[in-house]
RNA sequence: GGCGCGUUCGUCUAGGGGUCUAGGACGCCGGCCUCUCACGCCGGUAACACGGGUUCGAAUCCCGUACGCGCUACCA
């Protein structure tokens, strides 16, 4: 218990207030290993890391583990995997709840001996019976106290401990984002802090392993705001002083409603594995309940250096896609084409189903696409022409403009192009001046067919650039083919 | 049901009594650019939940209503 009362307290600040230059600021993210991260966990990984950052202090990460089933060391390595590809890195653990129990077990039995906590041998039936009486009686039901001066000992049999409060106390904090809140001791009642199987409670298990890790600043979901008056209590009969509290709105999914499995996406592998970037995700997830003026990009390191408890919302936040989408494609353009040609490598080698070999014209490909894709994956499936072995032709595409009006111009750029040294877009753009010229058509009658031809469909970067991506023998013999394709139909 | 919390354009938000005929961003719509698709640029649409107060003056403060969410377990 010793250990427990080292706990420093943090200048106490309200929403206005700032915090001293250099502080202890330790903050932790807690979640449970359900094999996957979830966005709206991962947004509070997000807070807490920011804030730890912002304030020089550091972040402990621990597994709530004590759902044994559910919690396989593949659950937990997804979990970190996802922390890791958001570059949230923590400075302590993973500690794991289910190895403290002796831990959890020593707080409940100093209570005990303090008098702060009692045994309750009333059942589940008999809890349940009570509690539908008074019901219907029209009261509100609290634990009723009957064991509360019963003296059980602990040979009483089958029994829970339960947290004795005083009555009259006013458990009430200054929480970071929501203000000052609270409630009245009598309106929770004596809860349960020890199962009759021994296992602690979480919200023991949570303020007690909060306490030995030193916590300052506990970050969490809104949905835990009115859980924090009996933790409060429980910091009370512990002696400790508990940390500062700030539970940051929750994330909704589409149409306002709670994010579901199977409505909405809800981990960030999702995400990942759709495409999207690191970077697009966290700058998504810190808009979510955090602004910082007008301003919409954030990159890891503005995050660190700017996020304040104190401009994040109370009122939940829906997720939006379409913004996602957007900040995608602003780091897509943004990013250094060697990173980007190999964070599109396995998504290309997925959309052709066999390994690609790095070339330069798939290089140059890269700076042209990323204009026009919003995702790794979008962006792949429009590369796949440059690696394809046997291209196909879109259906639409290919009778649109593969037509016999197109022969001729086909073949007038085929035998044009075939001279053509440097293989270049700036050497190509004449050939079609010429071309186009001299059969006196626009540029669009021109270029449709020779962009089927080259990538199956009608729509793709400049047609200068896109014969340049290509080697040059490749966009010719596709012109053949595409000539033959006239001839012969498919 | 009880307790708590929340409510500004479709969405994320700025805004802490006058400078708000409410700003930015995404989306959407229109235009320009143009060999397609994009990008880019220009322009447009669109909100203070409702009702009472307080005040010379309210998106901003107070009360109520509605709606939404959370908690209400020997779950976490």
């Amino acid at each position: 218990m010793r250990k427990l009362l080292k706990i420093r307290q943090v200048v106490n600040q309200g929403r206005s207030g700032t915090l001293p230059p250099v502080s202890d600021v330790r903050t932790r993210f807690a979640p449970s290993p359900t094999g996957f991260l979830h966005i709206g966990g991962a947004r509070t990984a997000l807070f807490n890391w920011a804030f730890a950052r912002r304030h020089g202090g550091r972040l402990v990460l621990r597994l709530e583990d004590t759902d044994r089933e559910r919690s396989t060391r593949e659950a937990e390595e997804a979990v970190l995997e996802g922390m890791r590809w958001l570059d949230l890195d923590w400075d302590e653990g993973p500690h794991r709840q289910s190895e403290r129990g002796e831990r959890h077990a020593e707080a409940v039995e100093t209570l005990l001996a303090t008098g702060r906590a009692y045994r309750c041998t009333c059942t589940r039936e008999e809890l349940e019976e009570r509690k539908q009486a008074t019901i219907a009686a029209g009261g509100k039901w609290t634990y009723d106290g009957r064991c509360r001066d019963a003296g059980h000992g602990p040979d009483c049999g089958p029994h829970t401990v339960r947290l004795r409060l005083a009555p009259d106390a006013r458990l009430a904090w200054d929480d970071l984002v929501f203000g000052p809140s609270g409630q009245e001791a009598r309106e929770i009642g004596d809860a349960i802090i020890r199962r009759s199987d021994g296992a602690p409670l979480y919200h023991l298990a949570v303020v007690v392993d909060d306490l030995d890790m030193g916590i300052s600043h506990v970050i969490r979901g809104a949905d835990h705001h009115s859980n924090t008056p009996l933790q409060l209590a429980i910091y009370a009969a512990l002696d400790a002083t508990p940390p500062q509290f700030a539970h940051v709105p929750l994330i909704l999914g589409d149409g306002g409603k709670k994010l579901s499995k199977r409505m909405d996406a809800v981990s960030v592998q999702h995400y990942r594995s759709a495409g999207y970037l690191d970077d697009a995700m966290r700058n998504w997830l810190v808009r979510l309940g955090w602004s910082h003026g007008d301003r919409e990009i954030f990159s890891g390191p503005e995050i660190a250096a700017l996020f304040e408890l104190a401009n994040v919302s109370r009122s939940s936040a829906q997720a939006d896609p379409d913004k996602l989408a957007w900040l995608n494609q602003h780091y897509l353009k943004q990013m250094p084409r060697p990173e980007l040609l190999a964070e599109l490598t396995p998504f290309l080698e997925q959309a052709l189903g066999h390994a690609v070999e790095p070339s330069d014209g798939l290089a140059d490909l890269v700076d042209l696409l990323r204009e026009r894709a919003r995702t790794l994956a979008e962006m792949a499936e429009q590369a796949t022409f440059v690696a394809v072995q046997n291209l196909p032709y879109d259906e639409k595409a290919a009778a649109k403009h593969l037509k016999p009006a197109a022969r001729p111009l086909l073949e007038a750029l085929h035998t044009a192009l075939a001279e053509v040294d440097p293989w270049t877009p700036e050497a190509i753009e004449p050939v079609f001046e010429t071309v186009r010229a001299r059969h006196d058509v626009g540029m669009g009658k021109l270029a449709q067919p020779v962009r089927v031809a080259l990538t199956g469909r009608a729509a793709s970067p400049g047609i200068y650039e896109t014969l340049a991506v290509l080697p040059q023998a490749t966009a010719l013999a596709r012109i053949a083919e595409a000539i033959h394709f006239i001839k012969h139909g498919g």
